[in-house]
DNA sequence: CGCTTAATTGATCAGGGTCAATCGTGGTGG
DNA sequence: CCACCACGATTGACCCTGATCAATTAAGCG
């Protein structure tokens, strides 16, 4: 990849200009990648913020990215999380509901949401890639909506952790990229409990906690059982 | 409208068979209204089920529907309640994931999704319309999950109540077309805790119940205070 | 006018939140 | 290299909100 990647290591909101574009040739599997400008967030650092310009969408290339919105007595709600392939940011009025962080360090492609919506008028390609990248977020948001309405803490972790999983396709290893306190912002918990449920599971011999972030999933039918 | 309409009143699922087909001219603001087929469904009928196959999807007309999702032990969870103009049904897999019924009395418009998706690789009229429903329905998607997440059971009322009020144009004279179990299984309660908030906000004097579906909203800020 | 179903209200209970202490881990500097 | 520190995660004790169980009231309908 010939891009100037920019970094955004120390500005609080991220500077978006960069050098060159990355004009990709409009190739069938990947129609979206042209015209995107080639970015890295740091973990922790946000990439938009709530009631900012929805100028521009993401798409995410490599690292993962959370949407969320923050509550007016300081609650956090994570609306997704988003990894490889996915867009997110794509927003249907003029201004951001949500804002948007790096869980991990991210590389991102930042497109141009005019550019795009012209391409698209043209190019049925991309158009319809649009089409499904809004569609596979909406199902994702109905996932999440099952999971957080159906209550029980440990069923929205096991749901989670699987997942997770099934998402990162590492089923019996699962790598969680986020912190305690992300997943229970998800999953509408806190960390306290979602924590007691992980402890719970590895006393069930259901998973086994390598690390803080490493989940050896031992029992995985056990796991579907769990999340009903 | 001279396409023959037909009822649902005595099948479970319903029978999609129609007679004649809704040819309208493809004008700029309707795109979507191109092959086409009328249908009614009765209050409380299927729509569709879960695990048939998504090969149609449905525009409301008048009333109101539900998509939802049925636990293995009982439980409901209704993911959203679909009003005229909106789309539902429509689905990346060839499988539903969730099943819909009418929470009124129905009239819908049924599209064959093979038919539309050849119909949008020709005119970006409607593949355009296309993703601004499919947007607009994960935008709804996201509120929802913001609802269910952030706790407290009389913020969810509180935010249940408006929501509905601003998507039906009915701020201060609100008509729930739905039940109040089909209110809780939406927000993740029980009719029970419902109830107690509803009766609570009017021993407030925030709402007044003229019946059991007709809430008068009498101070709409300290509702907004409500909803936090 | 009774019957059936939905909604409200009350009493009790448990799941998960809150507060607080401890443990563990990774990073830094002496 | 190891001691110390800081922060995240875990565990424990207690409490509160909303679920559950149960009874009553209201409303729609033949």
């Amino acid at each position: 990849m010939a891009a100037t990647a920019i970094h955004t290591d120390n500005s609080p909101t991220q500077a978006l200009k960069s050098r060159t574009a990355w004009m990709a040739n409009q190739n069938v599997k990947e129609p979206l990648q042209t015209a995107g400008i080639v970015i890295h967030v740091n973990e922790g650092r946000e990439i938009f913020a709530e009631g900012s310009d929805a100028d521009t969408f993401y798409k995410v290339v490599s690292g993962v990215a959370r949407v969320c919105k923050f509550l007016s007595d300081g609650r956090r709600q994570i609306e997704a999380f988003h990894i490889v392939d996915e867009i997110f940011g794509f927003e249907l009025g003029a201004e951001r509901i949500l804002s948007a962080e790096a869980v991990s360090d991210c590389t991102l492609i930042s497109y141009r949401r005019h550019n795009i919506e012209q391409i698209a008028q043209r190019n049925e390609l991309v158009s319809h890639q649009l089409l499904l990248l809004a569609m596979h977020n909406l199902a994702q948001a109905q996932d999440h909506s099952l999971l957080l309405g159906r209550r029980g803490a440990a069923e929205k972790v096991a749901g989670f952790i699987l997942g997770w999983g099934r998402r990162c396709q590492t089923e019996e290893m699962v790598h969680l990229a986020m912190s305690r306190q992300d997943m229970a912002d998800y999953l509408g918990l806190t960390i306290e409990t979602v924590s007691r449920s992980l402890s719970q599971f590895e006393r069930d011999g259901v998973i086994a906690l390598a690390s803080t972030r490493q989940i050896r999933v031992l029992n995985a039918d056990a796991l579907e059982d769990l999340a009903a």
